[in-house]
DNA sequence: TGTGAAGTGGGAAAAAGTGGGTAGATTTGG
DNA sequence: CCAAATCTACCCACTTTTTCCCACTTCACA
């Protein structure tokens, strides 16, 4: 599973360098053969080996797809999704319109979140981490899904 | 289990020397293989023990992960963990964004906090330590939680 | 004071990251 | 429909970083 944050720069022609810590289970897992699209709520971009896409595909499949927020959901993922492959270095291009999207300039973190990677700016990705933190700080009580956790 | 606090200095590349009293132990339940990430509301460091580690993993994997609370502390958690594994030496680098993130410079503090270690930047800690002491003495009815301990 | 273990430092080899050039493909305009 | 230009992808080479290993120093205990 895929997991940390990594600091990566963008080249000039738009490629990010998968590190190499991942490669091999990549290769492994779906040859290199990835979806990218964007995230839901904050302007960054999800990264799914393949069939971990396909599993989210077929969940949206089995949904009722004239329920609006199915539609939704429909539009923002699927609409989105680019098939990316890495190539023999590792590398791939980041699709121009999610490019923009996220605002990836040139230092940009990929962050692994198990099962997929995120990817963010740098700026927004620290922006983001230390609104968490200050929340985790102030926080009171703690939400009942977390009660039972133990860390 | 871990206990105690160590004051050790990191080398100029960076790499921290685990104290020889945990390196048999921690080859023995984990051939080394440890996982470092951030802490959620102090500025330092968690290192847990694979095990350990896969064991909180295995709590967020059962949370919903659209509930923001749990988002938050999947990026927090899973994306700031990095596998990290002691050297012949016994000694591991320790990430350098996470020892930014902890104000690690030279001088630190790793705390064995049984299932896992703490680790400080030497400031932090003895202010963290000083502050808590400091607490203890000014606290008057002790929350229900800790009333049934006997130390 | 000697011996062994732990801590510290540094060098060399390997691997990863970075950049750029070329060939092929695709698109656009004539 | 053909030709030119642009864009894309692949490949190679260089630079930097990381990792592994060895050796020296220091400390503790006998």
């Amino acid at each position: 599973m895929f997991r940390g944050t990594s600091a990566i720069n963008l080249d000039a022609k738009g490629r990010l360098a998968m590190p190499a810590r991942y490669r091999d289970r990549l290769v492994e897992l779906c040859a290199g053969q990835l979806v990218a699209t964007i995230a839901l709520e904050e302007r960054c971009l999800w990264i799914y080996p393949m069939p971990a896409w396909e599993a989210v595909e077929a969940q949206l499949r089995k949904a009722p797809n004239l329920n609006p927020a199915v539609k939704r959901l429909n539009r923002l993922l699927i609409g989105n999704a680019n098939e990316i492959e890495l190539d023999n270095s590792g590398r791939f291009v980041v699709p121009p319109l999610l490019r923009e999207h996220a605002g990836l300039d040139k230092k940009v973190m990929l962050v692994g979140q198990l099962d997929k990677f995120e990817l963010w700016s740098e700026d927004a990705w620290e922006a983001t981490t230390s609104s968490y933190l200050d929340q985790q700080q102030s926080l009171g009580e703690l939400p009942d899904v977390l009660q039972t956790l133990s860390l």
